[in-house]
DNA sequence: ATGGTAGATAGC
DNA sequence: GAATGCTATCTACCAT
């Protein structure tokens, strides 16, 4: 492993050296961070150098040819010619992601070494969670060449590429890839994830593409409402709330509303240790509630002439969790439609569910959240008091707690289970797993109980969710509609007037039938919605 | 000034 | 024996 000094500016002599280093040599990847302005950036990175960083890793070494990663340029037009040496073919991706300290992590003591996220490896790392992305970044990294087609390796410096072209293309090349993955994942466990995020990217390059109908001026509107408010409001905790609001969201018109009034947004399908999106610039998936911040919600809405539908699962996290861990009782209760909270309810109160009063069902609701995934019974205080307005003692959150897990002895075996492993993570790695095999590995001595017991249920849930997203791309193309946001359990999509009641049913049918291939044991409900706006 | 992290808080 | 989890973004703070 070698690495070009990092703070070389990136120039023609410095992609020789980057060449000569890759020639028949087993680098892996050369990262060269740009210290100084250069004159021959544009503006925009000569102003802001630190986070002009050119990544250059090595594909296929023997036949020189690299990747080229680029983090802050819109506009990739003004670098050709920086880029255009003597040792094309290059590829260049805007806004790919860094990981300065994932060579480090591989025992590489060169500071501030960049190994990339290309756009095929962004295919396979995350299937496997993000501490041992790296053994399957290299399986791709291996591959890449091979699988890449070929207008990737023409030489030329694409010009211009939005980020969202570099994914489609990534999309384009998944079917390749895969194919040559294949057998290394089969081996690991892997190959259905895997499948799963390949098959997933044209939905998700289609779903940013498309962004999300803004009111700019009534989002404004309600942002200066927050500066008033700030101005005669004393009390901190609400001040602070305001302040946060105001930080966040106040700027979004402005940083994130196109001159088509809609709102584009980064989903990373594969950045998190679950499964679940992540989501920035700006996090869509972070939009204040009604509650918090009333009406803005509202400004997101379809265009003239089309409505939203919008639908969310049910109790999902519970529902996965009664499948996989396993708990009959629980499963029962989804079985015969009853309620879970109310079950809990009348536990605690020992009564039956029917006289269970909504006072009861909400401390309820609470303590089936909350114990679910290992909460104690001092946490659930806050908890409760935080989320739900319940002041209660200890003693009241015990006896809560003990409630919870004599109506769901599924769910108390399970945590047993789990717990039993702690003795051998001391001194061994272990691995947790979702239905899909998507997998969660702990290093020796960093076991977490509470993330061991969560993480398969929320990935579970996310690759359920996922299925749908595939299936509902060409589904609700052929009404004339698309999917605009997803939010972990909900999804959001515009579709013509005419037709929303019956992409509405659509959406609603694929969401339940696509998690329902992963939990078969639980029936699972969508509760869906055609609406204006995103507000209820 | 720049860079890294901790804590709070927005969402699920 | 006890233990919610997963995120992004902002502010404050400390080290260079």
């Amino acid at each position: 492993m070698t690495a070009i000094a990092s703070e070389d500016v990136l120039d023609a002599e410095a992609l020789r050296r980057a060449a000569d280093l890759l020639a028949g040599s087993p680098v892996l990847g050369v990262a060269v961070v740009l210290a100084a302005p250069h004159p021959d950036l544009p503006r925009e990175a000569a102003s802001d150098p630190r986070r002009v960083r050119v990544d250059l890793l090595a594909l296929a070494s023997e036949q020189h040819t690299f990747v080229i990663h680029c983090t802050c340029f819109a506009d990739l037009r003004p670098l050709a010619p920086v880029l255009a040496g003597p040792h094309a073919p290059y590829v260049v991706f805007p806004d790919a992601h860094f990981h300065l300290t994932a060579l480090a992590g591989l025992g590489l003591q060169v500071p501030r070494v960049g190994c990339t996220r290309t756009a095929a490896t962004l295919l396979a790392e995350g299937v496997i969670g993000r501490h041992d992305e790296l053994e399957i970044s290299a399986l791709a990294r291996r591959h890449l060449g091979a699988a890449l087609p070929g207008e990737w390796l023409s030489g030329q410096v694409l010009p211009a590429w939005s980020r969202l072209e570099v994914v489609a293309a990534a999309a384009a090349a998944a079917p390749a890839l895969l194919r040559v993955l294949t057998p290394e994942l089969r081996a690991r466990g892997l190959s259905r994830a895997y499948e799963l995020e390949c098959k997933l990217l044209p939905a998700v390059v289609a779903m940013e593409a498309a962004g999300i109908g803004v009111d700019g001026p009534h989002f404004l509107a309600i942002a200066d409402g927050w500066r008033a408010e700030l101005q005669v409001t004393e009390a901190e905790g609400r001040r602070a709330q305001l302040e946060k609001l105001i930080s966040t969201y106040a700027g979004w018109p402005r940083d994130f509303l196109g001159d088509d009034g809609r709102m584009r947004t980064h989903l990373h399908p594969l950045a998190t240790d679950s499964g679940r999106f992540a989501c920035s610039q700006p996090n869509l998936q972070q939009v204040p509630s009604e509650h918090t911040a009333p009406g803005l919600r509202s400004c997101f809405r379809a265009e003239p002439g089309n409505v939203l539908v919008v639908a969310d699962y049910a109790q999902i996290e519970l529902r996965v969790a009664a499948h996989l861990a396993p708990c009959a009782a629980m499963r029962e209760v989804f079985h015969a439609g009853r309620d879970p909270h109310r079950a809990t309810a009348a536990t605690l109160a020992r009564k039956p569910e029917a006289e269970v009063t909504s006072h009861e069902r909400k401390l309820a609701k609470a303590v089936n959240f909350g114990f679910l995934f290992g909460m104690g019974a001092r946490r659930f205080q806050e908890y409760a008091e935080g989320n739900y307005g319940l002041a209660l003692d200890l003693a009241a959150a015990e006896r809560a707690r003990e409630a919870f897990f004599s109506t769901f002895p599924g769910i108390a075996a399970w945590h047993r289970k789990v717990s039993a492993l702690q003795p051998r993570s001391a001194r061994e790695d272990l691995t947790v797993r979702t239905a899909l095999g998507r997998r969660k590995r702990f290093l020796a001595g960093k076991f977490s109980f509470n993330a061991a017991l969560n993480i398969p249920v929320q990935g579970t849930a996310a690759e359920g969710f996922k299925k749908a997203m595939i299936a509902l791309h060409p589904a609700l193309a052929e009404l004339g509609g698309r999917g605009i946001l997803c939010v972990h359990d909900e999804y959001l999509a515009e579709v013509p007037e005419e037709h929303g009641e019956a992409a509405r049913a659509l959406v609603q049918r694929i969401m339940q039938e696509a998690m329902a291939e992963v939990v078969t044991s639980v029936p699972i409900l969508v509760d869906s919605r055609v609406a204006r706006h995103w507000a209820e």
